[in-house]
DNA sequence: AGCACGCCGACT
DNA sequence: GTCGGCGTGCTC
């Protein structure tokens, strides 16, 4: 007999410990998936822990104080997670403080994940020998001839070949069906991608990432250095001493360049991994990486949870790329998970980027990464940056919307027949209405967020809980019909440029258009055959886009909510206006760059239009030392939620007096605006040492969940916003 | 998380 | 007198 210890599928802190059942399955062990039935209801237990005993049931209930139960079955034939990723489990809920089951589930597939709601594995219906034959016809005997040789066939198959005759020899129990696992294989076309030579820049890079004791590098290459061919021939090295390699990008589908490469290099060798992928699909690539089938991944954040067993390098490219936080669920850093990988596996890190993140520099400075920067370009020149200010062209004293200068631009492009980029961060026609009566703003009646105005249909829409109202709807506070609209969203700005340009073509790419599934790759194809001359788009279309007739980039109210609350708001602004700025000019055209800003006197702003990273690093250091934010802190952010507002305030702040610090502060409880219903209010830690603040909210957090706390508790470990 | 149990208001 | 509202507590 075996005593398991399981937890449960829910990811909830008041179900965050293990419960023990009995199993009779000898095969039971740590990193399998079992059915329980769990408070009269038949679920999902992830193992972490099994003991043998030899005591009856009646001395196991008597020691333990309660009457166990039995598992239904034990689900896995081997564990989803062996023993180094068990490792990197606890680890990861140590640093991020979330339930382990969430932990358990992030890191695995969709379809292995301890969840009811898993889909089922996709299998074929193949067919084999089941008896040898005794008396066939010929026909009978050639189908059977057929099956002995190619061992086993798809039913289909099988069918469609032999008719009736293999019902028959089914019937005569010769042969047998099957289920077998749908495997999908990369049979892309590949082109050959030889190794280039390297320049001797890429050889001193090299040399120092090699040599350095330190595992973790961060590689600081302007745009064209030719970073990429450093990563293909590292890779190649590993490969050949027979170890993994792992490549990270920000988003598969802005990333093509990258993946073609890897795949063109390494062909059947190379596992690709992101969201586009479905279930099924993420689930067969996760295999090839769990039988050994593959030496190179390359993926998104959740391709760091691979089950590699001997990985040689890691690669994070765009390392400052805010996609790499998860901010559902588990509230990881994907770069905090790859050092801890790269500890693991003792094998190099290497964090590329032109821009890297302020956090990162600062530790590659200080030597706590070693730092390699390539200055030198292996070909073309960097567009020229205009900076334009809106202060100065007012228009009923509104600015402009699209200044004479980037007009003029436009112009200049279209005539030449090129193709134009404009970047806005706001969807929607205009992000609020004013009543014209009493001047109130027409809110959200979930969230505390004013409603947006969408010309297309007509409608006001949420952007956070998708609530839908009629535009002819009234003022909440004094009836009136008559609303004004302020602000602009893509939408107002398409329809400024088609007044501008009459009859100009243009596309538009932001969260509306491209909710249908294949819309975004869609409009990306269209823009490609030049069906379109300007393609407006939220910052979806900031990254990784390779369009080499686009020759002018124009971005909209650039330093929209600069020196704003949130200590990364900076930072955000300076990598969206350089990260847009990189679509302009990528063929063989020169490229322009037009940034419209209301204040074009700010360091973010002069930094970003000058390309200049290290000035800008400089003057986002002094700025964040003077607030005290990181990497000066260290800061964790802990809301609490629920629909009754006193509930939340009370048990917040008695989880506030929880705390007895004195090397840290705790801010707060601060309100937050209301979202889908609920209230919510955030307390913030802040402090030099980071172990400190989350051992003692681990304490807190464990009395919170003793006391039978009812609040929706999130914890978010170093937040990268605080919106 | 999700459900059974339990204690108070509007109905056949 | 009963149906059902959701507050509270528990799950091996």
């Amino acid at each position: 007999m075996k005593i398991i210890d399981v937890y449960v599928e829910y990811a909830s802190y008041s179900v965050d410990k293990s419960f023990a059942y009995l199993c009779d399955d000898e095969s039971v062990s740590v990193g399998k998936r079992v059915s329980i039935n769990f408070n009269n209801r038949d679920i999902i237990g992830f193992v972490v822990n099994v003991i043998d005993s030899e005591e009856c049931y009646e001395q196991i209930c008597l020691d333990y104080g309660y009457k166990l139960k039995y598992v239904t079955s034990v689900i896995d034939k081997s564990p989803l997670i062996n023993s180094d990723l068990m490792k990197l489990a606890y680890h990861l809920q140590k640093i991020t403080l979330a339930p382990l089951i969430s932990v358990f589930q992030t890191m695995l597939p969709a379809k292995l994940k301890p969840a009811s709601t898993n889909h089922k594995i996709k299998t074929e219906k193949f067919v084999r020998i089941k008896n040898a034959c005794d008396k066939l016809s010929d026909k009978q005997q050639i189908a059977y001839d057929a099956l002995v040789n190619e061992k086993e066939m798809k039913l289909t198959k099988w069918r469609l070949l032999y008719k009736s005759i293999s019902k028959t020899l089914e019937d005569k129990c010769f042969v047998e069906q099957f289920d077998k696992q749908v495997v999908y294989i990369n049979e892309n076309n590949f082109i050959s991608d030889n190794e280039k030579i390297l320049n001797s820049h890429q050889i001193s890079a090299m040399d120092t990432i090699e040599n350095s004791d330190n595992n973790i590098v961060l590689l600081q290459g302007v745009t064209g250095c030719g970073k990429t061919e450093i990563y293909l021939q590292y890779a190649s090295k590993m490969i050949k001493q027979k170890k993994q390699v792992l490549i990270l990008v920000p988003e598969i589908a802005l990333t093509p360049l990258m993946i073609s490469r890897f795949n063109n290099r390494f062909k059947q060798d190379c596992a690709i991994y992101h969201s586009g992928l479905n279930n099924q699909e993420k689930y067969e690539q996760y295999l090839r990486v769990f039988n050994n089938e593959v030496n190179v991944v390359i993926g998104t954040r959740s391709a760091i949870f691979m089950p590699f067993e001997n990985l040689g390098l890691i690669v994070m490219d765009e390392e400052h790329d805010s996609s790499y936080k998860q901010e559902t669920n588990l509230h990881y850093h994907t770069r905090d998970v790859a050092i801890f990988r790269s500890k693991m596996a003792n094998c190099k890190l290497i964090l590329g980027s032109a821009t890297p993140s302020v956090d990162s520099y600062a530790r590659a400075l200080k030597g706590v990464y070693q730092l390699v920067s390539i200055t030198q370009r292996v070909n073309n020149s960097f567009a020229d940056i205009i900076c334009v200010n809106t202060k100065n062209e007012m228009k009923n004293l509104q600015p402009y919307l699209i200044t004479n200068e980037l007009k003029q631009k436009i112009g200049e492009c279209l005539s030449r027949n090129e193709q134009i980029i404009l970047l806005l961060n706001r969807r929607g026609y205009s992000p609020y209405l004013k009543c014209s009566n009493c001047n109130e703003t027409k809110m959200c009646p979930h969230c505390d967020l004013a409603l947006n105005y969408h010309k297309v249909d007509n409608t006001l829409k949420c952007h956070c809980c998708g609530y839908i109202t009629s535009y002819e709807s009234t003022c909440d506070h004094c009836n009136s019909k008559v609303f004004v609209n302020f602000g602009v969203g893509t939408q107002k700005l398409q329809e400024e440029v088609t007044r501008l340009f009459n009859g100009v073509k243009i596309l538009r790419m932001d969260g509306d258009t491209v909710k249908i599934k294949g819309a975004h790759q869609k409009i990306l194809n269209s823009f490609s055959n030049h069906e379109a001359d300007i393609l407006i788009g939220t910052q979806m279309i900031a990254k990784g886009l390779d369009f080499e007739n686009v020759t002018l980039v124009g971005i909209v109210n650039a330093d929209n909510g600069i020196n704003g609350a949130d200590f990364n708001v900076n930072e955000s602004i300076f990598q969206l206006i350089t990260q847009a700025a990189g679509r302009s000019g990528r063929g063989s055209k020169n490229g322009r760059v037009v940034v419209q800003v209301f204040d074009d006197n700010n360091y973010v702003v002069k930094s970003a239009c000058n390309q200049d990273y290290v000035s800008f690093f400089n003057h986002e250091m002094k700025y964040r030392h003077q607030s005290n934010n990181p990497p000066y802190s260290y800061l964790i952010s802990i809301v609490f939620s629920d629909k009754n507002k006193d509930v939340v305030e009370n048990e917040i702040r008695n989880f506030k007096s929880g705390f007895t610090y004195n090397k840290y502060k705790v801010l707060g409880p601060a309100e937050m605006i209301k979202l889908i219903d609920k209230y919510r209010y955030r307390l913030i830690l802040k402090g030099k040492d980071l172990d400190v603040m989350r051992n003692d909210l681990a304490l807190v957090l464990q009395k919170y969940k003793e006391n039978k706390g009812k609040c929706n508790v999130v914890i978010d470990v170093n937040p990268t916003h605080l919106q």
